[in-house]
DNA sequence: AATGAAATCGACCAGCA
DNA sequence: TGCTGGTCGATTTCATT
């Protein structure tokens, strides 16, 4: 069994097809898709309402521009805790929780955690780097900035490598 | 002049509001909306659409579970480049458009590059790290595990320190 | 910028393969 | 289970303020 599917609901051609659409854009009437799917509006309706059921899709959301906000600095802060505290749980629920911090990773390695913020200035980020050494357990910080982020696509669909497309039309352990 | 913030259009709390609730859940109805926000049914449709026109909502997408894809593994893989190559912005997209890598970073020290990706398998990361150092101008690389996530939240509302909230609704500029 | 009415679109349901 | 076609309610659009 590939272990790596597991928890994959079976999806077949016309599923993974609306996924890559509306994960791009789902700004799109049921009738446009319906079109470009070649396939009815009720089906696309259908479809769509299983894959929200199953948890595929996990919600629409507006993506807002940060530069619309000034948020125009970009940090990568690696994060270093003193290991007899034990608290790694507690500390990166504490750190993702600070504003500024939109992304956080506990790593295996000398360094603990990752860090990616994005303020509307130097000073925001001290602040912020300043907040973070607060944190009890919290031992030592390296942050690098950002000169300039490379298509910030997450587009799940969009990133899959061939293999992995096959693995999810053709599961192993069906 | 607050430099940060040349690029915002003003926003009042009414704004903000509808952004704050729309950018974690747009799967609602307008009439559900304006009764949160106390506001005619019109007036909602009327100001998201001015966000969509402006700018501030790049656009409406679905979120797609990657453990739905059985991607359950993350990977931090800092690179570094030839630098008298001299290529940074080629070799970003080239990055960017590997199959497996969501962000790629560019960032000032001695690491130069930093790629989050997300695959289903140690053999993905593997085949994805041969390509990478199959990059023209690539010089070494060195990858962490991921081992927990935190809150991986992309809000950008909800994120703004109380400092970054104030300067959008009383701009020094306006 | 916001409203209300008219036109359009999407959600839901019973039924069917 | 996956889909159809039709109805009703919701949303978009637009003239108007």
């Amino acid at each position: 069994m590939n272990d790596a599917l597991r928890t994959a609901p079976d999806l077949d051609e016309t599923d993974l097809a609306i996924l890559e659409r509306v994960e791009a854009d789902f700004d799109v009437s049921l009738e446009t898709l319906a079109e470009e799917l070649d396939v009815s509006k009720s089906a696309v309706h259908y479809r769509v309402n299983k894959l929200k059921d199953n948890g595929v899709i996990k919600g629409i959301t507006a993506d807002i521009d940060p530069l619309a906000f000034g948020l125009e600095m970009v940090a990568i802060t690696d994060i270093s805790v003193t290991h007899e505290s034990g608290y790694s749980e507690e500390i990166g629920e504490t750190l993702a929780a600070l504003d500024g911090i939109e992304q956080v990773y506990y790593t295996m390695g000398d360094v603990d955690f990752v860090a990616i913020s994005r303020v509307q200035s130097r000073d925001q980020l001290n602040d912020l780097i300043d907040r973070i050494v607060a944190i009890d357990g919290v031992n030592e910080t390296s942050s690098r900035f950002v000169m300039q982020e490379f298509e910030n696509k997450r587009e799940i669909t969009a990133n899959l490598a061939e293999e992995a497309r096959n693995n999810i039309l053709t599961p192993s352990n069906q």
